[in-house]
DNA sequence: CAGTATCCTCGTGGATACTG
DNA sequence: CAGTATCCACGAGGATACTG
């Protein structure tokens, strides 16, 4: 496994209060962009997936953002390749212990979220 | 308090998983950008803070991308804005009570942020 | 099948000047 | 003091074609 040079130097790039290193920022840039936390999501309702199959799953992503996206995570420690050399190749990706650990904290966000929906708009409902 | 446009039709922009509606990707993208996050930091430790404040202890934002991302906030509900008609004008802002539910959550966050940088480069301490 | 390689668009965010 | 108004740079992300 790599190193996360990402993690290494994080300091809010020098923007935020919280002095030289800041791990909330760290943290949001190793799920950032786009396509990552969708990837999770794909991950953990189905285990194990393999490119092709990530790549019907998720909407509307294409191969430059998948691949690049599946090789962040994975360097950033968030998810496991697993190459299966049989003939066509087989690759299957997973999430390691990392992003495990991440998912409820994840579900707790997700559910401020939700709050934050209902009571914004209760009438509002369309 | 105005309607979080943001909000109500949030939906992964299709290419999430998770079905039609994502309080997740809802929730992320009420704190993302450059320098939300920054901002409700700043605000939960120091309290009601003046708009010239805030561009102080918040290294090298811009009045362009502060104004705009207080709008933001206080639309969604996250911040409080008031305005003390002195002279010269004082406007204060604080966290809501949202934002203040959010404060858990992202020390959770954080917390994962941090673990993942200890034990990332446990020996590559710099 | 599981990706690279190129090229290009476009929106976020930055710089600077100005104002009620 | 607390912002707007403009203009602009750059990089994330997209489209398309190609390959081991």
């Amino acid at each position: 496994m790599s190193t996360p040079e990402t993690l290494k130097k994080q300091t809010c790039t020098s923007h935020c209060p919280c002095g030289t290193y800041c791990p909330l920022s760290a943290a949001l840039s190793l799920i950032g962009g786009k396509w990552k936390i969708p990837i999770i999501c794909a991950l953990k309702q189905d285990g194990p997936t393999r490119y092709n199959e990530l790549k019907r799953k998720i909407t509307g992503i294409t191969n430059t953002m998948l691949a690049s996206s599946l090789k962040e995570l994975e360097s950033n420690g968030l998810i496991c390749r697993r190459q299966y050399d049989e003939m066509p190749v087989r690759v299957e990706y997973s999430l390691a212990g990392p992003a495990e650990d991440l998912i409820p904290v994840l579900s707790q966000f997700a559910l401020w979220g939700k709050q934050m929906h209902d009571q914004a708009a209760p009438a509002a409902r369309e």
